[in-house]
DNA sequence: CTGTTCCGCCTC
DNA sequence: AGGCGGAACAGG
């Protein structure tokens, strides 16, 4: 039997690949190596070395080329991959490519880790002032006026900014050079004393330094969670050691990183999937190498090499942001969790609003509890109040009161912000004559109404189409749209306030990079404003002159299949309404439902989130759903129900008959079309994660063998976080 | 009889 | 996933 290398292919396998050595040179384990694989030829991770071959010697082909001569995956990060493909039932391959940024994918020399900058020389500065040159020379010169520039911000910003950097350098008036790692800033203002709740919570995880342990901070809005962050980072750093931070968007980056970098005086990275893919492989190759010590990020900045780990922080840890949709299907949290373990530092968990997993994992003493309860001083606790909407006149879905308070408070030259959880005009087009509504024939739900693209779209497949002048049905010509998006709120209300500036803010404003930061830079602190927006309005971003928080239509939460539809409704209350408490002025809430008298809103607001987070993990106990059950998902879709049927039914058949296993379906996804698509689901649930998993593991390889898998697109969800 | 598109198979 | 061969279909 040849002795082979067992390496790593990005591809949605369940194997590994062996491979000869290659003909010049050694392949360390964590080395990348480019081998012919089929017709082609792929860039693999070496994962064992020195092994005897899986598949007769007749296959056998050669690596090609060893592209790292050190490692580029340390040992632990290899054993963490492992785990975790172990884990989340993943293509070992595929796990491995998502821990590396795309550009250390190919076939190619690693970047250097600094990228090359251009700047203004002071003649350039002067020739700038004198207004001396024109169009594209004029537009660098000026791009430059805001600070040094690299050579991808240049290209995003300038596409042909080449020719006239020839021409200005030739004359002297800018000029390349490296960027200093040492910041052009030094720590600014001395950190403000943490109270005693802050010192406490830094001091416990600071003890906990040198080993592995879970804390869970929960701490309400505006108490000073990342003071306590900023703290702790200190202290990393003050031991020469690497701090993780992550945040669920890219959206809470950029406040987050000048307030880092303002604080700690030092370079502080950013990684999220919107860098361009250089900046991206720079900054995971500076914290390989140690050069950078605090690195910011988005679920994928979970794989960061971190050699000279000492803390692991995972900010707003019950958002599902953390939780990969598709391919290798892991939770950026529960992952910041087992590198704490291999790397013996440790994990901290921060959250106003704590998952429920979190919260039973602190009850059963998983986690060290930390908690902040207390407000600075000059800030109230926002006052909520329920409108009920029901037999109220309603203009374009918003009550009178609710007017009314707006009103109010722009007057006195406050801020609002209306939450409304959906994005354009309105979510069903309906014929007033005939009962016909719009419906997206792929998905067979309704088209929402976007009035400024003049645009009927499917939000489930993107599919868009003209919006009909009459009824296809009757011919009438009684078109309504029905419900409220985003978009007919921003209408409606500057209609009613045409002197207040409205904002709307989700993910069509803010579609450009940067858009959101732009749109709310417009924003004066002491000018009334009204903002109106989705999700992307929940968190992050102080607004100190928003007093008056309006929730508008959450009602869907109230009344979701979704076993989880009550926790994130819960979740996003208590997040929406934080935005209003950061005012030295009172803030205040509204929230306007038809369900006034639902026991979980009544308990939301008459004692708050922990209250009802117990309400529901006493639920979730009884009905034993996670955190009291745990569950693996399998879906699939195909165009053929049958394909779908055949396929979910021979699953079902090949599990194991225990009684620790409990089996729901095969039955129809919830949403059982979807661009076209049959789907359709089986759920094993158990309330011994080892049982499930010791079941589902060798299920899942032998689903792969199955010939009924061959007609269908399938997939297996450990841990999902939504059933669709 | 040839030109397309779609499907299923294989990848050490 | 991606690349490819064969089947299945249209056109001459």
């Amino acid at each position: 039997m040849p002795s082979v290398l067992r390496i790593a292919l990005p591809v949605p396998l369940p194997t590994l690949f062996d491979y000869l050595p290659p003909a010049t040179g050694a392949a360390a384990v964590g080395s990348r190596v480019l081998v012919p694989f089929g017709r082609s030829k792929a860039v693999g991770v070496v994962v064992q070395a020195d092994v005897p071959a899986h598949v007769g010697s007749a296959k056998l082909k050669r690596v090609l080329r060893v592209l790292d001569d050190a490692p580029l995956l340390d040992a632990e990060l290899m054993q963490t991959l492992a785990w975790a493909a172990d884990y989340w039932l993943g293509a070992p391959g595929e796990a491995y490519a998502n821990a590396l940024p795309l550009l250390l994918r190919e076939d190619k020399a690693l970047p250097e880790t600094q990228e090359p900058i251009w700047q203004l020389t002071i003649a350039g500065l002067s020739a700038l002032d004198a207004g001396s040159r024109r169009g594209g020379s004029r537009a660098l010169l000026q791009a430059l006026h805001g600070g040094p520039m690299s050579v991808m911000e240049l290209d995003a910003a300038l596409p042909d900014w080449r020719a006239a950097a020839r021409r200005l350098a030739d004359a002297g008036l800018i000029e390349r050079g490296m960027p200093s790692l040492t910041p052009d800033f030094t720590p600014s203002a001395p950190p403000p004393a943490l109270h005693p709740e802050q010192a406490a919570a830094v001091s416990a995880v600071a003890d906990a330094f040198g080993r592995f342990q879970p804390f869970l901070l929960d701490g309400i809005t505006g108490s000073g969670k990342t003071e306590v962050y900023l703290a702790l980072i200190e202290r990393t750093l003050a031991q020469g050691r690497q701090a993780l931070l992550l945040v669920p968007e890219i959206g809470l980056a950029p406040q987050t990183v000048r307030r880092l970098r303002e604080r700690l005086g030092v370079p502080v990275d950013v990684l999220h999937s919107n860098l361009a893919e250089g900046e991206r492989a720079r900054a995971w190759l500076r914290m390989r190498s140690g050069e950078t010590k605090v690195v910011l990020g988005t679920r994928s900045a979970v794989f960061t090499p971190l050699p000279q780990a000492g803390l692991i922080i995972v900010d707003e840890e019950h958002d599902g942001a953390y939780k990969q949709q598709e391919g290798f299907r892991y939770h950026a949290r529960d992952l910041a969790l087992l590198r704490g373990r291999a790397l013996q530092v440790p994990v901290l968990l921060g959250s106003a609003t704590p998952s429920l997993e979190s919260l039973a994992n602190a009850e059963a003493g998983r986690y060290h509890a930390l908690h902040l309860r207390s407000r600075p001083a000059a800030t109230h606790a926002p006052q909520v109040q329920i409108i009920d909407m029901r037999a109220q006149r309603l203009d374009h879905g918003l009550s009178p009161a609710l007017l009314h308070a707006v009103g109010d408070a722009v007057a006195r030259g406050e801020q609002v912000l209306v939450f409304r959880n959906r994005r354009g005009y309105a979510p069903v087009l309906l014929c007033h004559s005939c009962g016909w509504h719009a419906e997206c024939p792929r998905c067979e739900h309704p088209l929402t109404l976007h009035a400024a693209w003049r645009k009927l779209v499917c939000h489930h497949c993107d599919m868009q189409t003209a919006v009909p002048s009459t009824c296809p049905a009757c011919g009438s010509q009684e078109l309504k749209a029905q419900g409220q998006g985003t978009e007919r709120l921003e209408e409606a209300l500057t209609t009613h306030f045409p002197q207040i500036p409205v904002l709307r803010i989700d993910r069509e404003t803010t579609r450009r990079r940067d858009a959101f930061e732009q749109l709310l830079g417009h924003l004066s602190t002491d000018a009334p404003a009204i903002l109106v927006g989705t999700q992307m309005l929940a968190k992050g971003h102080d607004l100190p002159n928003l007093t008056l928080v309006a929730i508008v239509g959450v009602d869907e939460g109230l009344l979701s299949v979704d076993f989880r539809a009550g926790e994130r409704l819960a979740q996003l209350v208590v997040q929406v309404a934080g935005r209003a408490g950061r005012a030295r002025k009172p803030g205040r809430v509204l929230l306007q439902t038809h369900h006034p008298d639902h026991p979980l809103l009544h308990t939301l607001l008459a004692q708050g989130y922990a209250a009802a987070a117990q309400a529901l993990l006493a639920e979730r106990r009884q009905t034993g759903l996670p955190p009291h059950g745990h569950q693996v998902l399998l879906r699939c879709e195909a165009h053929q129900r049958a394909a779908v049927d055949a396929f979910l039914s021979d699953a079902c058949a090949a599990l194991p008959v225990t009684d620790t296993l409990q089996i729901a379906g095969p039955m129809p996804a919830p949403m059982p079309l979807r661009a076209g698509r049959q789907r359709g689901q089986l759920l094993i649930e158990s309330t011994s994660r080892r049982d499930l998993h010791a079941a589902v593991r060798p299920w899942s390889m032998h689903l792969a063998q199955l010939p009924s898998a061959r007609k269908v697109r399938w997939s297996l969800d450990v841990d999902p976080i939504d059933l669709y």
